[in-house]
DNA sequence: ATCATTGTTCCATTATTTGGAACTTAATTT
DNA sequence: AAATTAAGTTCCAAATAATGGAACAATGAT
């Protein structure tokens, strides 16, 4: 949970669409369709007011209204995402790169980028295994618990770092998940003299990756790509060995993106 | 092009968030990122105006500003999209019979549901090629030149299919694509009788396929199934006799929808 | 049948959005 | 390099939309 970056419900300085943008948030994060006195009770707001934003947001699409009178995301939010992806440069230049390392390893490969205190996955190669769709991609994870996560925050700047750490709240996922910033800045600090990243089951018992930092030239994507797997295949000396591998990769990525988008600035 | 259901301009009930909308509808459905002058032409607004709005969207993480200046659609919408995705019920019904349906034929398979004058692709099985993720899914397709959208349109009853055949703009994807309401009513009544529905290449050169309808007992949802795969190798005598396994995996998930939702209501 | 709960509509008050214009910055031309 | 044009941003009184309390309807439980 508060996987997104939106995380405290903080005012927002964006009028109605924040309003309305809480709320989508809280229909989506919620594990079951809410009824209207579910979300009435969550958002703390009056019942006309409330009404009203929600017809809204049913009307647009992005929330749905069963027959039972219960709220659920909306359907067209997936076009607008479908359409997001199609189109997103990042991954367009990261997806032959992700492939090769996918078949140089044979173990899942992620590519994710930081928005707000959240990791949000944009593409992911997995081995023979049948693939379940949208498993992954789209999925906003946080930062501080994950390969990716840790390789993007050991691209900030000292002080955006500080601010962005002070701002998190830990959620102990694992036995071995971060929960003190003094111990995650030790380890940003660390991976940012490596130049790669270790997920010690932070994120999921029996789960590890390694990790590497990708960024764009005008920092619009920071992110990194990863190799994920069981623990009982990926030993910590086998990730070792792939850090080379995965960092070499990430530097590919970051060359299609100086030669794609360098010329233009 | 027109591909969503929101089509024509039409004045929605929807105060400030619908004029948002609209323009997260124009970011998301341009070609490539827009720069402000290119919006503002296509938005037709004062420029004040617009320049608060596309804030706005930009601060919540629906578009994203790069460095050069262009709006492109936010990474955030991937995150609402997949948890729509991953917790939708009819889809998560509909999975296991769609596997079946794939094993079966050993072509591709796609559940879709009819959102305005689209089909929204909520799942697609494929077969050995690598799946390229995202593909297919989210995406919206018009309903009158897709298989899972005919079938669809079947479920209506008269008058409403009449005013939403009405409403469509037809384009002319391939030389098969119905251009007009007549011939499209006279087919929707055909498949209305037969209980399955073709696509002869109407939306793809080369593509076809057989599709069966599918409906929630509320009617929150009306789509349908297909087997897709390309004209060389799917001759319309073997639509004819996958229409019998189609509609037989169709029912067995109306059924599924019966059980798991049929004792709330 | 009655009561309690849930969901919907209404409307004066309040807050936000609007849009024109002035202003700043960046790009282009002379 | 200076002048010119275009692009992008900020400001504020007027127009518009959102708010929230209360009354009303529909549903469901006792």
């Amino acid at each position: 949970m508060d996987a997104n970056g939106s995380g405290a419900a903080q005012a927002r300085e964006t009028g109605t669409l924040g309003k309305l943008m809480v709320l989508l948030d809280l229909v989506t994060h919620a594990d079951a369709p809410l009824r209207f006195t579910d979300v009435l009770a969550l958002a703390g707001q009056p019942r006309g007011t409330l009404h009203r934003q929600l017809s809204h947001l049913v009307e647009e699409g992005l929330l749905e209204l069963d027959g039972d009178g219960r709220y659920a995301p909306g359907l067209r939010l997936l076009d607008f995402a479908a359409r997001s992806w199609a189109r997103n440069e990042f991954r367009l230049i990261a997806e032959p790169h992700l492939a090769d390392l996918q078949r140089a390893t044979g173990e899942t490969v992620h590519l994710g980028v930081l928005r707000g205190q959240s990791i949000i996955y944009l593409d992911k190669v997995e081995g023979r295994q049948p693939v379940r769709m949208y498993s992954q991609i789209g999925n906003a994870s946080p930062c501080y618990c994950t390969g990716v996560g840790k390789a993007a925050l050991s691209l900030l700047p000292a002080e955006s770092l500080v601010d962005l750490v002070a701002s998190l709240s830990f959620t102990s996922f694992t036995a071995s998940t971060h929960v003190s910033a003094e111990t995650l800045l030790a380890e940003i600090r660390e991976i940012a003299d490596q130049g790669y990243a270790f997920d010690r089951e932070e994120h999921e018992a029996g789960i590890c990756c390694v990790a590497a930092p990708v960024w764009s030239e005008d920092r619009t994507f920071m992110g990194g790509i990863s190799i994920t797997g069981p623990a009982y295949r990926l030993s910590m000396e086998l990730l070792h060995q792939w850090a080379v591998p995965v960092q070499l990769a990430a530097g590919r990525i970051m060359e299609g993106m100086r030669v794609r988008l360098g010329p233009r600035r």
